[in-house]
RNA sequence: GGGCAUGUAGCGUAACUUGGAUAGCGCAUCUGGCUUCGGACCAGAAGGUUGCGGGUUCAAAUCCCGUCAUGCCCGCCA
């Protein structure tokens, strides 16, 4: 096991050594003794492990007298100076010559590439989110669904996967159909934005439908819809296509792009569920009851060892349900069945890259046939992703068990209701909890806090920075908490840059940046004695801080959660400030060059933590 | 009724997966610091029975059992 950060790597190898030869019998894997290193308190040290209370319950002897046994060992390495038993635990110091030429070396040779730790097959991931219904706006909601999917993307990237990015357009759902019906009698454009528009339409001819009691006109029109090339079909898809190029506006100012759009009429038109259907049938994952409860009805159960409700895919009609189609479209996912989907360019995206989309006519492409799939759904969902999990293993074999993984998160919730579409409850009553609208609000209070802006640089350039500003705010306060946890949504707090905040991390960037604009070209050359007089704790904090981000990196793509990111972000630009303040950098004699190396792979490392966040850090703000 | 989450100072959040030294951070409150590489900053103070009760352990916010509160899921809806 090698660990990503030089000192801990190195206190892990001479504790495995030093277990090996004190307590041969003693049954302590890699994995324990690496989880009992903890490094937080600095006054033990820089490193320390309590691995002897381990040993101690094994081999029946005072932890006290274990870890002054293991602290006998020798040791001969390059990063630890000094290892001192305390009351059982053991302390490592690190020698901090030698860990900060490593540590600093690093960043400057890797780069934008540091942090991230390297796999040793390229494995291809498909992200879904946000798949929004193409009938409405971006909601708060939509939008932390989409940020955790851009986020959940870069950081699957940044480790050396193949990343797809796909949004999936229910276009043929009950929500158009409505729409569709009321259009029949109401028409007129108000010049809103189009999801916007439709959004409000929606919500007004809902409440019409249920009070004119036509849930059956609906209905017809919904079964017209599903049939491939009617007018509404035509019709449902072409609205659709304007909503999600309006949605994709939104996506744009907050810097979320994709690879390709799946529409739910392609995936009709290829008969995606059809093949579907026929694999699982042949392989009995399927029943097809002849009486009882499920007669006619085609019905999945439950994998052995799990509990639940029978599922049907097919009701006795013949219309399959939403499951069945997601079922169909992971199989497509996960290349167990192929289709012969046409693409073409949908937009081309503002980072220079086109959106693809699936079309009736268009040329075949690479797209699917991924090692696995991560879908971003809100937690309400965990059961449906589940019948989904199970079913795609049955169908693939064991090794498919954990090839679907779901990012469930919290809804956000309103303090004075719910956002749901079907009520409107997304419309407010001075602004609409949007993000469209957290957006230009958000550049409002950035615009006010940058007024100061140096105005030669012109109204676009300040405007362009607050823009930033405005998105990072957003991102940072939004990715910060763990996604399992709901968000109750409070304009007051949302619009409060605090310290903990996206813009304090992008100011330290800037504050990073300025220096070095201002230090000129130096030789930078790194050689251990450089960092010889460095005598400062706020120096090595941010040292030890850097040499981290590996190991933060590779627990936040494990764990699916960009929060330990954002964490990590803010603890380095803390100690990044609290360095600046007491180091005078460009006016510290020959303590200059080291500090500014300092300065430059903090700017590098927190660069490439804001990246996975999706923010973009400037040097001027 | 069954299942899944969540509960940490006034508010928000971290540490829980892998038990370890004084539960980390921010907002708000109070006290200080601009002849300064950018004050969107920093230093300090005050604020905690980690929902409650039991158990396991040398050691529990963390593991186990019970309980309370809140949210979500349990349809031939999507």
């Amino acid at each position: 096991m090698s660990e990503f950060d030089p000192g801990r790597g190195e206190f892990l190898e001479w504790l495995r050594e030093s277990i090996k030869s004190a307590y041969p019998g003693a049954k302590i894997s890699d994995g324990e003794i690496s989880f009992s290193i903890s490094s937080k308190k600095s006054q033990y040290g820089d490193l320390g492990s309590s691995i002897a209370f381990r040993i101690s319950s094994i081999m029946r002897e005072a932890p006290k007298a274990v870890a002054e046994k293991l602290a006998e060992n020798a040791h001969k390495g390059r990063f630890i100076s000094k290892l001192t038993p305390i009351n059982g635990y053991i302390n490592a110091s690190l020698d901090r010559k030698e860990y900060s030429t490593a540590v600093i070396g690093r960043v400057v040779e890797e780069k934008e590439g540091y942090g991230a730790f390297r796999p040793k097959r390229r494995e291809k991931v498909i992200v879904e989110f946000p798949s929004v219904n193409p009938n409405k706006p971006w909601h708060i909601g939509h939008l932390r669904n989409a940020l955790l999917g851009d986020s959940i993307s870069r950081l699957h990237e940044f480790c050396g996967y193949s990343v797809e990015k796909e949004d999936y357009i229910e276009e043929l759902g009950l929500q158009m159909a409505v729409i569709l019906w009321g259009l029949k009698h109401e028409s007129k454009e108000t010049g809103k934005k189009y999801d916007q528009f439709l959004g409000e339409l929606y919500v007004k001819f809902n409440k019409e439908m249920e009070e004119k009691k036509a849930q059956s006109e609906v209905n017809a029109l919904l079964k017209e819809m599903e049939t491939i090339g009617s007018k509404e079909w035509d019709m449902a898809r072409k609205l659709a296509e304007r909503c999600v190029r309006a949605q994709y506006e939104t996506a744009f100012a907050y810097g979320v792009y994709h690879d390709v759009l799946i529409w739910e009429s392609d995936v009709l038109r290829a008969k995606l569920l059809e093949k579907a259907l026929a694999m699982l049938e042949e392989k009995g994952v399927t029943e097809k009851p002849e009486d009882g409860e499920f007669k006619d009805c085609i019905i999945i159960r439950p994998r052995r060892g799990r509990s639940g409700p029978v599922k049907v895919l097919v009701r006795s009609n013949g219309a399959p349900t939403y499951v069945a189609k997601d079922i169909a479209f992971h199989m497509w996912k996960l290349g167990i069945i192929k289709s012969e989907f046409l693409y073409k360019e949908f937009v081309e995206q503002p980072n220079s890259k086109y959106a693809y989309t699936t079309a009736e006519f268009g040329k075949p492409m690479d797209f699917a046939g991924a090692d696995s799939a991560i879908n971003v759904i809100g937690s309400a969902q965990k059961y449906p992703q589940e019948i989904l999990k199970s079913a795609i293993a049955e169908i693939g074999g064991a090794s498919f068990s954990d090839k679907i993984r779901h990012l469930a998160y919290g809804e956000i919730e309103l303090a004075e209701g719910s956002l749901s579409g079907r009520t409107g409850g997304w419309i407010g009553a001075e602004r609409n909890y949007t993000a469209d609208d957290l957006l230009s609000e958000m550049r409002k209070k950035a615009l006010e806090t940058i007024k100061d802006f140096d105005e030669s640089e012109g109204r676009v350039a300040k405007e362009e920075i607050a823009r930033k500003v405005a998105v990072s705010a957003i991102k940072f306060e939004f990715l910060k908490v763990d996604p399992e946890k709901k968000v109750v949504f409070d304009w007051l707090r949302a619009l409060n840059f605090d310290s903990n905040s996206g813009p304090y991390c992008m100011y330290m960037y800037a504050r990073a940046s300025r220096i070095l604009d201002r230090a000129g070209d130096l030789n930078l050359e790194i050689k251990k004695e450089i960092f010889e007089k460095l005598e400062l704790e706020e120096e090595f904090e941010v040292i030890k801080l850097i040499g981290h981000a590996g190991d933060i990196v590779k627990r936040a793509q494990r764990e699916m959660r960009p929060n330990v990111i954002a964490d990590y972000a803010l603890d380095l630009s803390i100690a990044f400030s609290r360095f600046y303040e007491k180091a005078n950098v460009l006016n510290s004699g020959e303590l200059m060059l080291p500090r500014i190396l300092i300065v430059i792979a903090f700017r590098q490392t927190l660069y490439n933590m804001l990246w996975l966040l999706g923010i973009e850090a400037i040097g001027r703000m």
